[in-house]
DNA sequence: TCCAGATGTACGCTTTGCGTACAGGCTGAC
DNA sequence: GTCAGCCTGTACGCAAAGCGTACATCTGGA
């Protein structure tokens, strides 16, 4: 029925159910069973039963009328991916320390496809726009993040990202030509740390620094943020940069990291 | 085959496909096929075909080996919970601006079942032995976040949650008794906020208080977390409790709620 | 009162999803 | 080197799980 050949093996209701489960979001926080079949395209009948499925599951509240919403136990899976990744925890008293000695906001981001992904923080303030908190994607290109994950990340994924969709021109600043971005990229692995200055949004500086596991690959970046009103590159370069590297080597090291191979 | 009845109208692959998901965890950070299967009790074939469905969705990623584990794609599950709640982003301000006058960790907490969840928080240090984040659980009868939803939550509700199973000493401080939880609750809704010393783990001491929608109910508690170390319940009462309440109330008034009823 | 729009239910058909059984591959012990 | 014991991948036939159409029911507003 559906187009492509790959349909063996694929369980059909699990992906429809979770896609009933996302179809909550911020333009429908609580949608009714005859919205929810229209946005995810499937029969009321289906949507009630996954909806009661995930309601017997704790995921989802009928609100007595014919409303629904998400409980917090959505919450809960994301904590499976916390758990099992020894790195947050291990991070958390780093992100404590930078964002102490620092005075601002300390993040912890790992790369997923062409998109960065906070997976710790710490927030001092508000610095963008959106609401940052742990789970929250921005474009690899245009982060200081992105650009030291793709700086030590194999060059079949650099290429991926690169070249997968055009990059996309976030703020007037953000580097869209390749070579623009690959140089930098360069520049950022010889000097071991990133900054970027308004170009994922206007007014928002941020640096970043490599995180290595005990095989030396770089599987996070730890950075640091501020605005362009308390602070510019050249300070924090001179002041951040040095506790944001001794920071990420620590951590490096906590993680069994041999000392750093290039 | 299942003993129930009420299985009709119930969608098994999604619950056993979350099933799998969920079954990632500290223990098993990277489980072979065959360790999933025996962990879910599903056969391995079919374990095979939800980790074929979830990876093609994004969740998992099988490491080359016969190991898979969780992507960060997981943590945006999580998003639309905070997505559908405005709740929790009109709160991020007022998070930031009680952790930075009180120097201690900020929380906010929604009741699910009889355990409190976090669903938004502004770290300082660490004060708990585990590490606390968006989405985790404790008990609601031993924490004063708990205390404060219990304390304007519907009767039925706090029967449930007190009575539903014996009330655990998670210390030896911990209130057990069913009367003294009681009277405690009665006397956190005559004062408006709430402080519990010790009674979730040792050394841990917090306030908290009430956020209400605009209908007046009681929808979320606003906690400050400290440690005996730092501080005492009667300066955390003189202090902190006077901003917490101060928070809490101006974060009711931008969710449109009433002037307090009682 | 009646209509519009919603949710709940029944039911028969299809195909999805199921597990058994077998093939193939890797690793380590002897 | 070879065999045993583990694993993952695949085939296949069967049962039932999940499907959507069709209809009943309820609610609120005109």
């Amino acid at each position: 029925m559906a187009s492509d050949d790959g349909d063996r093996d694929y369980v059909q209701s699990l992906d429809r159910g979770i896609t009933v489960l996302l179809a909550f979001d911020a333009e429908h926080p609580e949608p009714s069973l005859a919205e929810l079949a229209q946005l995810t395209g499937f029969s009321r009948p289906a949507v009630r039963r996954f909806l009661i499925t995930l309601e017997r599951m704790g995921y989802v509240r009928s609100n007595g009328a014919g409303r629904w919403s998400l409980t917090p136990r959505v919450l809960s899976i994301g904590q499976h991916y916390t758990e099992t990744h020894a790195l947050i925890e291990l991070a958390q008293p780093h992100l404590l320390s930078l964002a102490e000695r620092t005075s601002e906001s300390a993040s912890l981001a790992t790369l997923d496809g062409d998109e960065v992904v906070y997976v710790a923080r710490v927030p001092v303030r508000r610095i963008m726009s959106i609401n940052v908190s742990v789970g929250t994607r921005v474009p690899a290109h245009a982060t200081s993040m992105g650009r030291v994950l793709l700086a030590w990340a194999p060059p079949v994924v650099v290429d991926e990202v690169l070249t997968g969709r055009p990059l996309r021109a976030v703020t007037p600043n953000t580097l869209t030509d390749l070579d623009d971005v690959r140089a930098e990229l360069s520049r950022v692995r010889a000097q071991g740390w990133s900054i970027v200055s308004e170009e994922l949004e206007i007014g928002l500086l941020s640096a970043s620094a490599p995180v290595r596991d005990r095989s030396g690959e770089v599987v996070a970046a730890l950075a640091s943020s501020t605005s362009v009103g308390r602070s510019d590159a050249e300070t924090l370069r001179r002041d951040v940069v040095p506790l944001l590297v001794d920071a990420a080597d620590r951590l490096s090291a906590s993680l069994g990291a041999a000392e750093r191979v290039s």
